[in-house]
RNA sequence: GGACGGUUACCCAAGUGGACAACGGGGACUGACUGUAAAUCAGUUGGCAGAGGCCUUCGGAGGUUCGAAUCCUUCACCGUCCA
C-alpha cells in the first residue's frame, strides 16, 4: 500500500503508479476539487465518465459542516458522497491562507472563527488529523501554514511552524490505512524552499506536496520554485503541487517533475462562465459567440463538446440555466484530465520536450477555432 | 366636453432653478478568478477626445432666467375620475 512506482521517465517528467486502499492513481493526475464533499455542478457519476480517478475533500469545511463524526457515522466520505476511487483531504492549511481575516496563528495552531456562524474554533496539527481520520480520505495531508508568498520574515515564521506541525501530524496519525504527505513551504525564497524541502523529506512520508504557490506569486517565480524544491524531494516518491490549476501550469509543472495537481479552477471558470481550452480561456458569454455552432474545441471528446454548441452554452449562461455550470464544468475537467493523458504517453513516447513545447505553443497563441 | 396625474438614456425609475451627462435597479458589453467564505467579483453602458476637457440630451415647439430635466405657454400622447 501506499508504494510509488515510476514506469517511465522523460527528463524530469514520469508517470507512476501510485497504490491506494480505493484503488491505484495513475500519474501525472489531475484531481478535481470537491471541497464540501461534491464536485460543485457535477455528479460522481459523470465524474466516472470524465475518467476522475481522485477526488480532493476538505477537513476546515466538513468539520464545521456537516462534522467529521458524523460523516463517520454514516459511513466515511467515501460512502457518504458516494466516490468510491480515492479521496485526498487537504488539512485546513489553505484556509490559513484564504480566511486570513478570520484566524489567529501561535506556535500550537489556530483559532478560526466560523465563517458560516462565526462560532470559535480550534484546529492543531492533531486535531487536523483527527478529523482527517474521521473523514477517511486515502490521502491526508499535514496540517501547514499556507502564507503569502512574497514576504521573507512570514516566509520563514509559517515555514518553521510547518515542520513543527508536520512533526505533531506524523505523532497524531493512527490509521495506517491513509497516506500522510508532508507539505513543502517557504515561498518564493530558493533558500526557504530547499531547506523546507530538505526537513520535510527527511520525515519519512510517502508523498511530498508543495505548497504556498500559485497564491500571487509570478510565473516565473512560482517555476523556478518548482525546480528549487524537485531537486531536493526524492525521486522515488510522489509529487503533488497543491492548488495547480491552469492548461500551461500542469505542463509547466510536469516537465518539472511533479506527479498530482489538484485545482478549483475548472469548476470555478466553470460556474464563471469560463471554459478551459487548448488554446486558451474562451469566456463563452461574449456576444461573439451567440450564433456560434461550433463546440468549444472541435477536437475535445468531452459530452459538453460531442453534443452542444458554443450559441447553445452561451443561451444557457445568459439564461442563467444552471446546466451551462456543469456542462462547463465537465468540458474544463475533461480538459485537464485529458491533458494528463496525453503528458503520459509523451513521457512514454519519450517525446514530452516536443509535446509539452508545441502544446504550450498552441495555448498561449490563444487562437480559437 | 371637463378635472387631475403623467411623458427622463435599451427597460424600469430617482431627480422639481445652478453641485446633472443626470441616483438606483434591470438588461447589455468586457475583464478577473489556481490546496473554493467564489452560480463570485470588478469595470463600461449619449458622442468625441478617451486626465482635467469639448459637444448633443430629459415627449414636441416656443418662452422666462446669468443659468432649465426642473418655472410659464401651447401642442401631442398615456392614465384615472366626472359628464
Amino acid at each position: 500500500m501506499f508504494e510509488f512506482t515510476i514506469h517511465n521517465t522523460d527528463n524530469y517528467a514520469r508517470v507512476g503508479s501510485f497504490k491506494t486502499p480505493h484503488g491505484e492513481i495513475i500519474t501525472p493526475i489531475f484531481a478535481p476539487v470537491g471541497t464540501q464533499a461534491t464536485v460543485k455542478a457535477v455528479t460522481p457519476a459523470q465524474l466516472e465518465e470524465l475518467s476522475a480517478s481522485m477526488v480532493l475533500a476538505n477537513t476546515y469545511h466538513l468539520y464545521l459542516r456537516p462534522g467529521d463524526e458524523l460523516v463517520a457515522k454514516l459511513g466515511g466520505l467515501h460512502h457518504f458522497m458516494q466516490w468510491q476511487k480515492p479521496i485526498l483531504t487537504d488539512s485546513g492549511g489553505f484556509q490559513v491562507f484564504s480566511l486570513t481575516d478570520m484566524r489567529k496563528i501561535d506556535e500550537d495552531g489556530v483559532t478560526f472563527k466560523s465563517h458560516i456562524d462565526g462560532s470559535t474554533h480550534r484546529l492543531t496539527p492533531e486535531k487536523s488529523i483527527a478529523i482527517q481520520e474521521n473523514l477517511g480520505a486515502d490521502i491526508i495531508m499535514a496540517f501547514d501554514e499556507c502564507a503569502p508568498p512574497n514576504d521573507l520574515a512570514y516566509s520563514k515564521e509559517a515555514m518553521i511552524r510547518t515542520h513543527m506541525w508536520a512533526e505533531r501530524c506524523i505523532k497524531a496519525k493512527k490509521r495506517n490505512d491513509q497516506a500522510l504527505f508532508g507539505i513543502v513551504q517557504g515561498g518564493v525564497f530558493a533558500d526557504l524552499r530547499e531547506e523546507s524541502a530538505r526537513v520535510i523529506s527527511s520525515m519519512g512520508f510517502p508523498g511530498h506536496a508543495i505548497g504556498g504557490l500559485s497564491v500571487g506569486e509570478s510565473k516565473k517565480d512560482m517555476y523556478h520554485t518548482i525546480e528549487v524544491v524537485n531537486a531536493v524531494l526524492p525521486p522515488d516518491k510522489p509529487r503533488y503541487l497543491m492548488g495547480v490549476g491552469t492548461f500551461e501550469d500542469l505542463i509547466e509543472g510536469v516537465w518539472r517533475g511533479i506527479d498530482i495537481f489538484d485545482c478549483v479552477l475548472p469548476t470555478r471558470l466553470a460556474r464563471h462562465n469560463a471554459a478551459m481550452t487548448r488554446y486558451g480561456r474562451l469566456n463563452v458569454m461574449n456576444a461573439s459567440f451567440a450564433t456560434d455552432e461550433k463546440p468549444l474545441d472541435k477536437e475535445c471528446q468531452c459530452y459538453t463538446c460531442q453534443h452542444f454548441s458554443r450559441a447553445y452554452l452561451r443561451h444557457l449562461i445568459v439564461a442563467k440555466e444552471m446546466l451551462a455550470a456543469t456542462l462547463l464544468s465537465i468540458h474544463n475537467i475533461h480538459t485537464l484530465i485529458h491533458l494528463t493523458t496525453d503528458m503520459r504517453l509523451a513521457i512514454q513516447n519519450k517525446t514530452f520536450d516536443s509535446y509539452a513545447k508545441e502544446a504550450l505553443t498552441i495555448y498561449r497563441s490563444k487562437k480559437t477555432q
